[in-house]
DNA sequence: TTAACGTATGCCCATATCGGCATATACTGT
DNA sequence: ACAGTATATGCCGATATGGGCATACGTTAA
């Protein structure tokens, strides 16, 4: 097997930085094939390319106008990775150390008659060693 | 050219489901390489390959412990994803398009003295807190 | 109808992938 | 030193990629 197509998921489809440049042109309204192409810089068949990856995955939505195709963001698509990116949240978060710290600490009030030293390790799970 | 290497950034990394797996395993506390091989069903070497994309993304870090290695997830890392989506988050959460009604109600406020009555849409009532 | 415009599709090719397998490297215990 | 464990690396093959270019398709204007 190789690499999972771009067309697989919203995953594989923003992992393209160009694909992730025509979203952010997009989030500001919606434009036609064209302008993305002026806006880019990249042909047009190349442009019309990685609209259509976008589209297969739902990240974007057409509308036909005359001869002119608009494309707008079609957000939700997006929230698998925005979900899936938030479990993490608290690896970065400053907010949550210091959530953190507080609930060791309430917890070492809770449990700690005994107060055995224990070391700041992972928290409610027990993870072997 | 041919599609970026997974390497160049977390979005390439991320978008691998395997390697989305192995964070996901990561996420509860560190773990050696065989306790991953053990929990994802595939091969060392692979496992070992994909630990080696997440660090040059610096997605994880390593800490040896004799012969073992503890990878454990690096969350900043994970930052420049969720900045990115989040510019995205007005196009599918409910709260915001709540709030893009409101700001909109005040412009027309603002700009028209006049109070011409464009869309009357009622303003019905807002459930959401 | 014909020409021009806007967009999509097809073909070529160099490239990086991912899994499988064999093997190298590193550390530990006897 | 030697065997055994834990992990990393190298080579292979099948595959999909993304840009460049030509061209097909669909719509509008002359």
């Amino acid at each position: 097997m190789a690499r999972a197509a771009t067309t697989t998921d919203a995953f594989n489809a923003i992992a393209e930085p160009r694909r992730r440049a025509i979203l952010d042109l997009l989030v500001g309204g919606e434009l036609a094939v064209g302008e993305l192409v002026e806006l880019l810089e990249l042909g047009q068949p190349q442009v019309s390319k990685h609209l259509r990856v976008l589209r297969e995955v739902a990240l974007v939505e057409v509308r036909a106008e005359g001869r002119e195709r608009f494309y707008r963001v079609n957000g939700p698509a997006l929230k698998p990775i925005h979900d899936w990116v938030m479990r993490y949240e608290r690896a970065w978060s400053d907010r949550f150390e210091a959530l953190d710290v507080v609930l060791e600490d309430l917890k070492q009030k809770e449990d700690g008659d005994g107060a055995s030293n224990e070391q700041g390790d992972g928290e409610g799970d027990d993870p072997e060693r």
